[in-house]
DNA sequence: TACATATTTGCAACTTTGTTGCAAAACAAA
DNA sequence: TTTGTTTTGCAACAAAGTTGCAAATATGTA
């Protein structure tokens, strides 16, 4: 694991630091999305604020991470998954999140349903955010 | 226009303020969506900004204005249309964000596309909101 | 390995955004 | 007009995000 993150970092032409070591592997730990505030908590007291911040706007813009809207206008990040390179993102999926546990999920696998816009505007990226409830608390 | 807002605000059972009926004039005297600092913008120092908030909330509240989810994160509001009630929302719409302008629309007529979720997992809403250039925009 | 250079970090100070309690002002009903 | 209820503005606070800068760390080279 540590291993991978430092491979992935460098391939992105990044310094490999340990604030930017941990907080890549809360991603790959992670079955969902996670926002500002939790890594300030899975991190303690070990980074400044101002790390994180600045971390993840990094992560962003090296196509690491995306960054997702959510309805209640909480940002949270993912993984990006192949495609996405320096400045170059390709996440053409939908997000989900649940009702109950809170989680986000990217889901892959399914995707974005094309919309029929009124004559004279012009589409450049579309968003769905569903909400309800994911499987792991429906099977419950 | 001043009985107009009056008689929406009564309708909802609100008292009749200056405050209320000047943001509910704000809402129908513009094109796209508001956010909370449009709104402070456009009344100068006329209000305190916790008036602001506090009269925003309510509106959402009783129906009389719905909130909208960006990309960019920052909450936005719109009026809603016929059948929104205290409690009761059905804004079943998409949004559009202009990439030149930043105006956000409501586009009434064109209707949420179903997606096709995995397995286990159940909707409640969906939200989407496409980006692009808009009819004006695109015309100049 | 050691050094020089470039990058990143933590801190402090600050801005912006949003929340809460409470007394004064405005409103609605009689 | 009077009375009781609701709303407002103020103050104080909390949370979230930004910026400049010096110290610490990382990287490439000798
Ligand atoms: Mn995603
Ligand atoms: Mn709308
Ligand atoms: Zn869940
Ligand atoms: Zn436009």
């Amino acid at each position: 694991m540590e291993a991978a993150v430092s491979e992935i970092l460098k391939r992105s032409q990044l310094s490999v630091t340990d604030s930017r070591k941990r907080i890549l592997e809360f991603f790959h730990q992670s079955s969902g999305a996670l926002a500002h505030a939790d890594i300030e908590r899975l991190s303690g007291e070990q980074f400044d604020r101002v790390t994180i911040y600045r971390t993840l706007q990094t992560f962003v813009e090296k196509g690491i991470i995306h960054s997702i809207p959510t309805a209640d206008n909480s940002i949270r990040y993912a993984l990006c998954k192949d495609d996405c390179a320096e400045g170059h993102h390709h996440d053409n999926h939908i997000h989900f999140v649940c009702d109950k546990c809170g989680t986000t999920f990217c889901l892959d696998h399914v995707s974005i349903p094309a919309v029929q816009l009124p004559m004279g505007f012009t589409s450049s990226q579309t968003d769905v955010i569903v909400s309800g409830v994911c499987k792991q608390c429906n099977a419950a």
